[in-house]
DNA sequence: TATGCTGTTTATCGTTCGATAACTATGGCT
DNA sequence: AGCCATAGTTATCGAACGATAAACAGCATA
């Protein structure tokens, strides 16, 4: 709670903002971008009218909270670590997953992913391709080359693998779904999660590779 | 679209109620449950008090329709061919997920699904709950069972079984979260991705598992 | 200490929401 | 053919929404 008569304070504009923009990724987070514009301010400890000086609507401020979480935070060391062909494969995926899973297995990223598809299709479009070009299709070469598989034939076999990444990294975002969105108890140690789950991709993908070639 | 002036017609009850229930189904799975109760009675060509007469608040609507799609339809037959020995375990797994991915990678069901999570936490964990008890736990027990591995030896050892057939499960519904929730477009023939999907969890798992013990 | 810019609040508008009450008219019945 | 129970409509309420205009007040500057 704020104190009963709460002293009206001026902020630099660019603090106000920042402060605005951080207190909506959580607050629509936790309760949808349908959420009214009053309680954001009342949770900020401001006036709704407020919210309308740094942003000309809520629909621009819907867009910062997209921009914020989505496009900023994106570690292009990733896609380096993926091909580093001076570690096993298997480890270079644990590693990656780890960081990678530090960085969106978060509350407020799971929940706004989730509803930015829900309400606005085609809004993650762009975040999808990025981690497909920049990361899936990596993991798919370097599987290739550390157990000796088959160029992809034709554009079948090359979504197999595609699909098959997919499959894993997916099961991993999955753990967040659960956590934050069902609200599902999940298992503690997510390290471990990550481990088992990239080990038996590395003992069967290939195979199943190999198999279809 | 109706005719100019449509013509009042009288249902009978069961029907109108019937036909409001599917209609709230497409609706709110497109639009969420936001989506306000007059564009709703549009979409049925009724007035949008009407819909009070059936339910007596807009809230026992939703309701209803989460009932519909998890409590309904669920086929008992899945349990048992799972457990069924005389086939290998890769084939039962298969049948199981491509008549399991038919019934649940829908547009309404992913969508509702994703939805009451979101703005209901712990509307799912029934069903979670279930599928849990009813399907992953005899996966991991028919695992065992096929490829000679010791029973677990502490809840870690439990965990971990789950944890896997988790993974696998959750990256065969995910492929309907990025159809239904992302609308991006995925691969056409959904029963070769569960085959793939099944046969590195068979060749990656089993081992994986026997390691840890 | 007085001044002026501007960050912040108060008051309020028009719209849309869920929900209720009163009126209308359909179609099975005698 | 006429009756009447009730399915369905029209009209409307109060609350909450996004957004605007005008009044207020904190604080750097002089």
């Amino acid at each position: 709670m704020s104190s009963p008569s709460a002293p009206r304070r001026r902020l630099a504009p660019e603090d106000r903002e920042h402060q605005i923009v951080q207190a909506a990724i959580a607050f629509f987070s936790r309760h949808g971008f349908d959420a009214g514009t009053r309680d954001l301010a009342k949770q900020l400890g401001i006036t709704q009218p407020l919210l309308y000086r740094y942003f000309p609507t809520k629909e621009a401020l819907v867009d910062r909270v997209y921009n914020e979480v989505f496009v900023r935070r994106w570690n292009p060391e990733w896609e380096e670590w993926l091909a580093d062909r001076s570690f096993p494969l298997a480890d270079r995926l644990k590693r990656y997953l780890k960081d990678y899973a530090r960085f969106v297995l978060r509350s407020e990223w799971v929940r706004i992913f989730i509803y930015a598809g829900l309400s606005r299709g085609g809004i993650n479009q762009k975040y999808l391709g990025r981690l497909r070009e920049r990361h899936f299709m990596v993991i798919a070469r370097e599987l290739r080359h550390e157990y000796k598989i088959p160029e992809p034939s034709d554009a079948q076999a090359e979504d197999d693998e595609i699909e098959l990444v997919w499959a894993m990294h997916s099961s991993v975002f999955y753990i967040g779904v659960r956590k934050w969105i069902y609200e599902q108890p999940t298992p503690r140690n997510l390290e471990r999660l990550i481990d088992l789950r990239v080990d038996s991709f590395i003992l069967g993908v290939p195979r199943v590779l190999k198999s279809q070639r």
